[in-house]
DNA sequence: GATATTTCTATGTCATGTTATATATCAAAT
DNA sequence: ATTTGATATATAACATGACATAGAAATATC
């Protein structure tokens, strides 16, 4: 069955990056499902975010993401639902509401830095690894490394490698 | 302001691939918005499809895509309430649905395929040109050809430097 | 100092993707 | 021929992205 965004090649670019992205994602997911935290893959980097740059005000999150504000907004309630942020007025301007890891947040991040993403960024780096040329032939080298070999297996295997 | 998807490098390569894609998709949109058709970007591919390989049931027109099956129902249901696709019922199989082009879907298509799309690939494709090495240096120049210069804005160049 | 403007976040609406499941039809098996 | 199972599509429920805009708070202007 012929895969027409591929035979598209530019034209629909983005549409096949938004396919891959969300392949990836899911993927990952599968990967995360293993803490036992009812996280999706989305927000992880919401987590990184402010596991990297600290407590951070709604908006400046959401430039660091390259996301649009409401989605910031609304990642960050759903995460402070969870327990896992805590969002708190500013103190010198009170439009502003500042994002911060809780510390069950604090707790998962650890975790996840120390048992998962290492096994994850192991595996999707090697599944881009060996790649070189033009970019649509290396979308389509992952499109079929993927298709081969799934990443959550992938990040098994890179688990099991591991010393 | 740092960019955390593009500084997580391999960890978040879905998100930030998915990211990417909406970009572009986003961009693309603003070209297309010059046929006074109400067609979301991400709907053209179904479009493309049923243009290159002709009326297809549900189900094939998913794999081809490369999306579930439940997307394309809602796809063609839209665009069929757009009257640019028809969807009939299969003679041999009662089951099967099959999508097709309407008469004012391949006015549209044909429209495209004369006036947009030629620049929309042009504009790509240069966006894309002289990239090589890893997958990761080529999303980031992407990412930051982008900023410096909407696709859109090369869109348009490209239809102006065209004979 | 009152008013106007700007800035920041929240909310409403929509688009589009997913999975799980219901429904309808076909095919197979007894 | 009837029942059983497989297959195709539709629907429901949910996640997450965007844009537009409302509302609150800060800043600028007069």
């Amino acid at each position: 069955m012929e895969d027409i965004l591929r035979s598209l090649g530019f034209l629909c670019l983005g549409s096949r990056m938004k396919r891959m992205g969300e392949q990836l994602q899911a993927d990952t997911q599968r990967v995360l499902d293993r803490l036992d935290v009812s996280v999706q893959s989305s927000q992880y980097p919401l987590l990184a975010a402010l596991d990297r740059l600290g407590p951070l005000p709604v908006g400046e999150l959401a430039q660091s993401l390259g996301v649009a504000q409401p989605g910031v907004t609304r990642s960050a309630a759903l995460l402070a639902e969870l327990g896992l942020v805590e969002v708190n007025p500013s103190q010198d301007d009170q439009r502003r509401r500042i994002v911060s890891l809780s510390l069950n947040g604090r707790r998962l991040v650890d975790q996840a830095k120390r048992d998962i993403w290492p096994s994850i960024e192991h595996a999707v780096a090697e599944l881009c690894a060996d790649l070189s040329g033009p970019l649509l032939g290396q979308l389509a080298a992952i499109e079929d490394r993927l298709a081969a070999t799934p990443l959550h297996r992938r990040a098994e295997n890179a688990r099991v490698a591991a010393p």
